[in-house]
DNA sequence: AAGACGAAAGTGGTTGA
DNA sequence: TCAACAACTTTCGTCTT
């Protein structure tokens, strides 16, 4: 296997880096940065996910480790090639096309390099699962592999790239989390989302409000039994269709708030409505429907007499 | 005084001509 | 491409506990 030590590192260009032998990992002691220096992992590491893509091929390629190391417009390549060109036409050519070549070469393993750093920021921040990591992973890839990252930040495609596996693998977070973590306005992480899981046509189903019901109800400190009301309350609202079209943390909102009504463990809309991010009104709305078509009223008077 | 309620106007996205 | 539209938000005044 191929390895190759970093002098600096690639974010902060310190050369306070420290290599961990043990887990194969190398971290920049001044920003924080974790470089993964083995560039051999990371080529099989993506080959599995899809493999017609032999342009970025990592392994046993010891250009992509210089290429890394070095950064943009350093080494220009093998200078005995250089002087055997005559004419200053022929090496001024030749400077700029070699150079090109390398910016371009480079270009992709270096984003590809700081998003997956951010990536895992972002995930470990909102103690995502490694398979979700890894799915967004790999939908980041895809993106810039198409060009999609043109015109957009880096930042705001990883978050949307996050976003779409956390929909996938059926662990939701808000857009609101999501903007939290990446620091991205969620209107920006929205688009992305779209746009990229619309480019990439990666199919997403709509997501069902009782995904987010564990973590909320545990943000709100409910008991076990209020949060398997709420939902039950869900079910039943989905079988009158009362859920389609609505946004689904609204929902999951409402039956919460209800349910920990009807379990004597109050809250107020404002407590529910932060946790899901959501308004009041939009909870109120919900708490309406859902009350009116559920005839919940009475269960909900029977509690609050006790 | 805080929470719940509802009306009205505004925002950003979807849809259909 | 534009206008109508639905869902949701913001803001604000009023009622209830």
């Amino acid at each position: 296997m191929i390895r190759k030590q970093l002098k600096e590192c690639p974010e902060c260009a310190s050369k306070n880096i420290f290599r961990d032998t043990n887990k194969g990992e190398t971290i920049c002691r001044d920003c924080g940065l974790v470089i993964e220096d083995r560039m051999v992992d990371f080529g099989q590491e993506w080959r599995e996910f899809d493999d017609d893509s032999r342009s970025k091929r990592r392994a046993g390629a010891p250009t992509s480790q210089t290429q890394f190391d070095q950064g943009l417009g350093t080494e220009v390549g093998s200078t005995s090639d250089f002087y055997k060109l005559s004419s200053d036409r022929e090496r001024d050519r030749f400077f700029r096309l070699r150079k090109w070549n390398i910016r371009i070469s480079t270009a992709i393993e270096r984003n590809l390099k700081v998003a997956l750093a951010e990536l895992k920021r972002v995930s470990s921040f909102l103690k995502l699962p490694k398979s979700v990591e890894e799915e967004a992973a790999r939908i980041y890839r895809q993106a810039v592999q198409k060009g999609l990252v043109r015109g957009r930040s880096m930042e705001s495609v990883v978050a949307g790239a996050l976003y779409a596996a956390c929909r996938r693998h059926e662990v939701p977070r808000t857009l609101d989390e999501m903007g939290e973590a990446s620091g991205i306005e969620k209107k920006e992480i929205g688009r992305t989302y779209r746009f990229v899981t619309r480019e990439l046509e990666i199919s997403i189903k709509p997501s069902n409000p009782a995904d987010y019901i564990p973590r909320f109800a545990s943000a709100l400190k409910l008991s076990a039994e209020t949060q398997s009301k709420s939902v039950e309350i869900l079910e039943m609202a989905r079988d009158i269709e009362l859920t389609s079209g609505r946004g689904p943390t609204g929902i999951a909102a409402a039956a919460l708030y209800v349910a920990s009504l009807i379990h004597g463990e109050k809250r107020t809309q404002r407590e529910v409505a932060d946790v899901a991010g959501v308004t009041e009104v939009t909870i109120r709305n919900r708490y309406k429907e859902l009350i009116k078509k559920l005839k919940l009223t009475k269960e909900v008077e029977k509690s609050k007499k006790k």
